[in-house]
DNA sequence: GCTATTTCAACCTAATTTTATAGAAATTAT
DNA sequence: ATAATTTCTATAAAATTAGGTTGAAATAGC
């Protein structure tokens, strides 16, 4: 199937929740609490913060009173990067990104297809921050109320 | 990942590879020339073919002589209904077709987000047709020559 | 010219391999 | 002692391979 991945998915909210509890960057969230609020498994969300720490995105602070901050502001954080982080790409096919992945793709018409179709999507994800996601939250709970 | 699927990419190519056997749809292709010029297992044609026959995108003629033709036109057929026939959807993620999937949904603006790329993705590939295809395949043999 | 046989290709089912997802247990740092 | 982190182990889904069956056309023998 053309879709994404729950590590997309999940990571992406992940990283959602840590931007509505980010004050400036004083207090680090545990993922426990992430957990909770989103209804996923703790150990899958340690799985999937081990990538968005590598491509620093978020700053993890061990021990006691510790846990996960994002790295730098909502504002500053593309949907882009953190699909990439954790989906290796944007990208609809392996070979948009890998050029010897495939020898046809010289003549190959249909990864021409894929290919614009993968840029759409970086695009639209690139347009897309942390902090633009939080509007659309409190946009959301003011219908609610 | 968020990656076309091999049966999404496997089944544009032998669509495409049948738009350019198809001369008004008199000769039918056998799937394995396909399968020799493609380079994709007899196997795994026989069974991407199933949903595309049932999707009425193909017509199969059984025994000596027989082999696969387009139901449609080219021109008719557009890369959405291949997608569809073969993803079950164009959709980046489930939640964005099946209401009931998740109780999120309502709140969740993760979900907006994979909504609006979805459509967008969706909207590219109905208007891609197989003719739009063998064109560029043609485009290309022209450039090598 | 009719039946029997061969051939070709679609069709169906099962098994295997690979990859993704999820969770448990053990470990490390403070 | 608590919380983060790593490693290991099941489970599930997707991709691929493989074998056998059925139906239709073409040909050979009578």
């Amino acid at each position: 199937m053309i879709r994404l991945s729950t590590k997309g998915r999940y990571g992406t909210r992940l990283m959602l929740n840590l931007a509505l509890h980010h004050n400036g960057g004083q207090k680090a969230t545990i993922l426990k609490s992430v957990s909770d609020q989103e209804e996923i498994s703790i150990r899958y969300l340690e799985q999937i913060i081990i990538p968005l720490k590598i491509n620093k995105l978020v700053k993890s602070i061990r021990g006691a009173g510790g846990g996960y901050i994002l790295a730098r502001n909502p504002a500053d954080i593309r949907l882009s990067e953190i699909l990439h982080a954790l989906e290796g790409s944007c990208c609809l096919v392996e070979c948009v990104e890998d050029d010897e992945y495939c020898e046809r793709t010289p003549s190959c018409a249909t990864h021409e297809v894929w290919e614009e179709a993968s840029l759409m999507l970086k695009n639209y994800f690139e347009n897309i921050s942390l902090e633009d996601l939080v509007k659309r939250v409190k946009k959301k709970s003011r219908k609610k109320a």
